[in-house]
RNA sequence: GUCUCGUUCGUCUAGAGGCCUAGGACAUUGCCCUCUCACGGCAAUAACACGGGUUCAAAUCCCGUACGAGACGCCA
């Protein structure tokens, strides 16, 4: 039997962190097992659901590297499927019409509360016959659910959860204008679709139990159930907007990799020994729901930065330099003409070792396009002060005189300069580094000027023996 | 309120009755490397929620308690 896994988002115009690791993990089971992996966008409702909202899902999974075996299934353009299953439901006894008004419904559940009794609908239209209600009443088709005994259901995350069937009640598969309810339409698509395994978050447990009623009624085969632990915020509380990024397009605007993002989210509520960086094929091959926990987790931003910046580290220099050329257009004052971006590329080795996410990156790299005179951080203000302009001068004659400005020709420089001074490196590398990039803090300072050049480099020291 | 589930360092986790003096990773602190910042290396701090059982032996099995979470719509 050949696993078929599913995604189902409801376009809402944002793919929350927790939904893009279930599409992850269904992801990673489908391959795992060389099945395949399928996307259904649950639009049902119509008016949030805009072309641009299913962009946002489809960019997004696009963006993490999961791609859908087959073109997307879009719920809306199966109703009258969902309809036609509902009527045999009704045909065959399984389902009844009931005639309730929404308020009758609401003021049963507040009774039902008030007296410490779970709010349920108590089947009043279930035995009851239809002529019974006034002519032209608009009524809903309600599943008869079972009164005796219990359901259980053997998750593969959760394990055997049993509920006894006394908790069900008769829900609606079909509302009053004639459209699906969401129970209705998951079971029906995820039938239809072949589906053997259903792994969706764990607020989804107990819809299993309703939507099981469907599977009975209609003597349909239960595919395997399993059901993710929650994501949390730092604090434990339900993720949410004051936690920071909770979106996939969010992180990825911060400047985290996608593999990165993957590699993190993989690895909250999912373990497998010691491991912990792990790529894709890694993934696929180690990757079972028998090493997905059982309880919630708690995100954690500095873990993912951690990974992030390992993931930069091994990233290909020239696929970083396009990433951080769109960042570094929306700043003022660069230059970045294909001389520049030449610089970057040279200078990236270096200044990926030094960034936690592609943000950090650009604005690392930015000094390599600035135009003299640079913009000088205080400390680096402060390094330039009379002595060590005189020092600099003296520097800019021997760094001249280099027939080769190769990296090692200019450590060579620098070591035999400062040994003459009579001084540490430092003392030399520094006032050179603020000189040269407006900063204390740069890639090794022979990396750095030769990343420059040797035209920028006495240019820029002119500009400031001379201011 | 009712039902269901969960609980190992601050966080993510390893752990399937003796390999546990509870391991790894992130974070934190210290040291080393060093031209700055990183990277890297070494070390330190730090956890089995609580109470009862079962057993020669429990983080691991059972039962309670506490705390936390999720679900209970003509939403998805």
């Amino acid at each position: 039997m050949t696993v078929r896994t599913r995604f189902a988002p409801s376009p809402t115009g944002l793919l929350h962190i927790g939904n893009a690791r279930a599409a992850l993990f269904n992801y990673l089971y489908a391959k795992h097992y060389h099945g395949e992996f399928l996307l259904r966008i649950e639009d049902t409702d119509r008016e949030r659901s805009t072309q641009q909202a299913v962009d946002v899902i489809l960019d997004g999974l696009a963006w993490m590297g999961l791609i859908p075996d087959k073109p997307p299934v879009y719920q809306s353009t199966r109703i009258k499927r969902h309809q036609e299953i509902a009527l045999h439901l009704l045909e065959t006894g399984k389902a009844y019409k009931c005639f309730c008004t929404p308020e009758e419904l609401a003021e049963m559940r507040t009774k039902a509360k008030v007296e410490g009794k779970p709010p349920r609908y108590n089947g009043y239209w279930r035995d009851r016959d239809p002529s019974e209600a006034p002519p032209n009443t608009p009524y809903t088709i309600r599943i008869k659910a079972p009164r005796e005994g219990k359901t259980i259901i053997h998750d593969l995350v959760q394990g055997d959860v049993t509920v006894g069937n006394i908790e069900l009640d008769d829900m609606i598969i079909l509302r009053a204008d004639s459209t699906p309810t969401y129970q209705h339409a998951v079971v029906c698509d995820d039938h239809d679709m072949n589906i053997t395994h259903v792994i969706r978050g764990d607020d989804h447990l107990t819809n299993s139990f309703r939507q099981l009623m469907i599977y009975h009624a209609m003597g349909w085969e239960i595919p395997q159930f399993a059901h993710l632990p929650l994501i949390h915020g730092p604090d434990g509380a339900k993720l949410s907007k004051r936690h920071g990024a909770s979106s996939v397009m969010e992180f990825r605007d911060e400047g985290y990799l996608p593999e990165a993002l993957c590699n993190y989210l993989l690895r909250l509520g999912w373990g497998h020994g010691d491991d912990e960086i792990l790529s894709r094929e890694e993934q696929i091959k180690l990757f079972d729901l028998d090493g997905v926990g059982r309880s919630p987790s708690r995100m954690d931003y500095t873990k993912l930065n951690h990974i992030n910046a390992y993931w930069l580290r091994q990233a290909d220099s020239k696929r970083l330099c396009k990433k951080i050329l769109s960042r570094l257009n929306k700043r003022n004052n660069l230059k970045l003409d294909e001389q520049n971006q030449q610089k970057i590329l040279k200078l990236m080795p270096s200044l990926k070792e030094r960034a936690k996410n592609l943000n950090e990156l650009a604005e690392n790299a930015a000094f390599l396009c600035m135009t003299i005179p640079l913009n000088f951080t205080d400390k680096a203000q402060k390094l330039l002060n009379d002595g060590n302009r005189i020092l600099l001068k003296k520097l800019a004659i021997e760094l001249n005189k280099l027939p080769n400005f190769t990296k090692d020709s200019i450590n060579h420089c620098l070591h035999e300069f400062a040994q003459k001074e009579k001084l540490k490196l430092g003392k030399v590398a520094q006032p050179l580094r603020a000189a040269i990039t407006g900063n204390t803090i740069s890639p090794g300072i022979d990396d750095t000027l030769f990343a420059l050049g040797k035209n920028e480099v006495l240019a820029r020291l002119g500009a400031i023996i001379n201011g």
